[in-house]
DNA sequence: CGCCACATTGAAGGCAGTCAAAGGTGGTGG
DNA sequence: CCACCACCTTTGACTGCCTTCAATGTGGCG
């Protein structure tokens, strides 16, 4: 997909006309980076935003010794960093891809030129920070009120939802990154995690082949992502 | 504090005119509520968001088996839910008067024709969303990086911060809350918090006298608080 | 004075993290 | 095509922080 059509997708850039997407295209900057490579650091000068054209990139804290929390996946036509142009002046976390990933650019100063100018603009970013809210009030309340069971099998639920094959043996669900990553995302690590999917399998809830997760049992899972662990 | 005060004093209007704090004072109705009073519930229609005129407010979220997570503790001048104005169409979580509360409710629907015809109002916006974002990611990192030492060690140097007193002992500090509350927002429990006030106290690094807490060692402190707990 | 909510302290148990090692898997180059 | 290697995944044993449960202490207020 070519940069145009990304931005049209993305809900930051909907509602919009050609002349203004136009606008906004030419101030975006093409960067690429590869797997592994750090797009910025936490702390670092906060000059610009990212709308993701293609590839995965994982929003990160650190703790001292290392262990990491992700606080967003992000996927083709998401925005990333946008609340950095608007507070403080330094990012909050890392920013790594995890793939070959293609991104555009949006340096701060005209950004913000465009967003003063544009009302429609405004609004759509109301949005976008509103949605990033709501999805941090989820993280917390996964990572305070559940335990770890919970929080697989809401995340499988969502997967599910947003992706879900029917088939015969049940819903058939990938996962969009590897177990790592996931554990990383879920606010613990591997271990944990496989412990987690092994339990699910026991109980006949879930089948577990690899990144291929079939759901067996689907109201079991909901049960269980609502916090009765039993 | 009158309301055109309160007004003035949140960041989510400041730089307008008097003429547009009159037509937003106009759109805001005044309401009270008594302590333990619910300002509205998870999963409830979300018919507006709100300021605080006085008095603190809970906004938190509850796990099955009745756990409380404090999401945010809401002072005088600060506006809360406003994201529940732009995304879905339900609050995502419980708020509740800790005290005798007034606050200015804004409908939905005035307040976004308000916003849609007020640039500045909309750029205020994007700044107070971006600065709950920010809170945000605090709370995540603290969460699932951070130890019950850390969390206590960073919230009493934030309010130190805010409104610390240097006096001959060290600098001196109130609690704005009840333990309880606090232990809920740092996502712990009394029990929990009262062990880790207590062995603070042991090391020297603060006294504790109910809601009074003198630092006695703030270089301690912002090490604990970072993650180096020994 | 006595109630009630909040606060503190102790003992016990559980969930999840750490450490260690073995098993899988995919990609690369010979 | 296969062998090797790096990295991810799984499993087991152990440890530790925090929650739970229970009891006692304390302070404000009718």
């Amino acid at each position: 997909m070519d940069k145009r059509e990304i931005l049209k997708k993305s809900p930051l850039f909907s509602g919009l006309s050609e002349e203004e997407l136009g606008k906004i295209e030419a101030v975006g900057i093409l960067k690429t980076y590869r797997k592994g490579e750090l797009i910025f650091s936490e702390g670092e000068n906060a000059t610009g935003f990212f709308v993701n054209l293609s590839g995965q990139v994982k929003v990160y804290k650190l703790s001292v010794d290392g262990r990491e929390q992700i606080l967003h996946l992000i996927f083709p036509t998401d925005a990333f960093a946008e609340a950095a142009l608007f507070t403080g002046s330094t990012y909050p976390a890392f920013a790594e891809a995890l793939t070959q990933t293609r991104v555009l650019y949006f340096p701060k100063a005209q950004f913000l030129g465009l967003i003063q100018k544009n009302p429609q603009l405004s609004l759509n970013m109301i949005g976008s920070l509103s949605f990033w809210l709501r999805r941090f009030v989820d993280l917390v309340e996964e990572l305070s009120l559940k335990d770890v069971s919970a929080r697989v099998s809401k995340y499988l639920l969502d997967v599910c939802i947003r992706s879900g094959r029917k088939e015969e043996e049940g819903i058939v669900i990938e996962l969009e990154v590897s177990k790592m990553q996931l554990a990383s995302r879920l606010g613990t690590i591997s271990e944990t995690l496989s412990r987690a999917f092994r339990r699910l399998s026991d109980r006949k809830i879930i089948r577990v082949e690899g990144k291929r997760i079939i759901i067996l049992n689907r109201e079991a899972l909901e049960e269980i992502s609502s916090g009765i662990t039993l």
